[in-house]
DNA sequence: TGTACATCAGTGAACGCGCGTTCACTGATGTAC
DNA sequence: TGTACATCAGTGAACGCGCGTTCACTGATGTAC
């Protein structure tokens, strides 16, 4: 009675919390076959036997619903992009590469509606809170720390362009960002340029644009087979930034 | 009576026409407002001062109406980058890129939620009958006129790189595609290499997934000066189609 | 030109539905002594 | 260990709202002779 709780909290803890997971699994489902303006608490809790009231002890509101179903989107695609890089060798930065972008279209394909939530229209009248900025921003923080990595290994880089002053002082938060990644030493400050960044943002730019355009049916008539035109166009994305 | 009447139509159908428009024009202001699935009819024409039901003399259904107006959309975001374009001296290729991405930029700040209801995640339920595609590939056939007329012009152009054979099969009916536009002369059927229409491809999802992350809030905490940015982009993005 | 009829626009009520959220409540689970 | 009390989960009814669409209707506009 004691460690067990003491651990795991109580009894109603864990159910609680298992509640929860059931609220938002079930949201999920429906998300993907209704879409996020398809989403009712009402037919959330009917398909969950409670009933309609009772989600209300677990989310204050739908808002708060959906910004945990964002929160969880950001967080999924985040760890499968950070696993399909870990489980390419350090120093093959195209791989690496390869892996995110790779990871990123086969989440978006497995998640559609999840992927439309995060990166399609913005919900009207749902403006998210602070909390999903971290969690938004743990791919850019992957292809960040590939790209701090290379100037580091003195990766050989393309030649490069000029950057206008009026750019420039994004372009040192940026780095400043970057550089604040404990996994990113201090040492690649100084060598993150600001026309790499310009780079790494356009190529950060170029996945999600082409994802986006494949998942919301823009390549219809120009594109069929969708695995090789992706690949061989992220390939070309990373030799502009220098893999 | 006879001329006008012959000329345009009946007082009936002038009256129609008017409403029809006016009806679309309600809509596209509450699409802003409220965003495409905020978009009621009873709210349309409580907002004209008819009374429901009316609407469905003019439309059969809400879908009908939604579809007028992304047709109205592709139109007018079409027509936007074509007298953008148009303005710049044929030989000025860069130019006329320049005002291509500016044009599709400026309409969609301009026209945020119609652009979003274009390009931001699909409607739900909802799927874009046959009379959307022509409209819908007007700006994609500015750019395609731009490659052609450079190539045929003997642009110097990027040195081309590999494309795969699953991937040409694809840019075959894109060149095809290409070649329909009676501004395009045959001449340029065998200019336009694979490599070439990649990169095309690759300019315009570049392009418009810039305009998305913009608009639908990704660059936040990375570009603040997103005149510039964007601008800098497009720059580059030239570079890479030989502008 | 004038009349009879057909076409159309707009009305108002109704159908059937679903939604988010609140609230007073019952009964079960946990806590303190 | 047993009891008294507090906390919490889930209920069911209700509030107030909005939606798309249908339908029989009135009255105005157009057409044919």
């Amino acid at each position: 009675v004691t460690t067990d709780l003491d651990r795991f909290g109580t009894a109603r803890d864990r159910v609680r919390s298992e509640l929860v997971k059931e609220i938002k699994d079930t949201a999920r489902r429906h998300l993907a076959e209704f879409g996020a303006t398809g989403l009712s608490l009402r037919a959330v809790t009917r398909d969950m036997g409670m009933v309609s009231s009772a989600v209300y002890r677990y989310f204050p509101s739908r808002d708060e619903l959906l910004t945990a179903l964002i929160i969880d989107g950001y967080n999924s695609l985040g760890l499968a992009v950070e696993k399909a890089e870990a489980a390419v060798k350090k120093s093959d930065f195209r791989g690496r590469w390869m892996a995110c972008a790779q990871a990123v279209r086969g989440w978006a394909l497995e998640h559609r509606h999840e992927y439309a939530l995060l990166f399609g229209t913005p919900v009207p009248k749902y403006s998210a809170p602070a909390d999903t900025i971290e969690p938004a921003s743990r791919v850019s923080r992957v292809l960040l720390r590939i790209l701090a990595e290379m100037v580091v290994a003195g990766q050989p880089m393309p030649a490069p362009l000029p950057v206008p002053k009026s750019v420039r002082p994004d372009m040192a938060v940026v780095r400043n960002f970057a550089t604040l990644d404990p996994l990113v030493g201090s040492a690649a400050a100084g060598l993150l340029t600001d026309d790499l960044l310009v780079r790494g943002l356009m190529a950060w730019t170029g996945l999600f644009g082409a994802v986006s355009f494949e998942l919301f049916g823009h390549r219809q008539g120009s594109v069929e087979n969708h695995n090789a035109f992706f690949a061989m166009e992220m390939e070309r994305l990373g030799s502009q930034i220098g893999t």
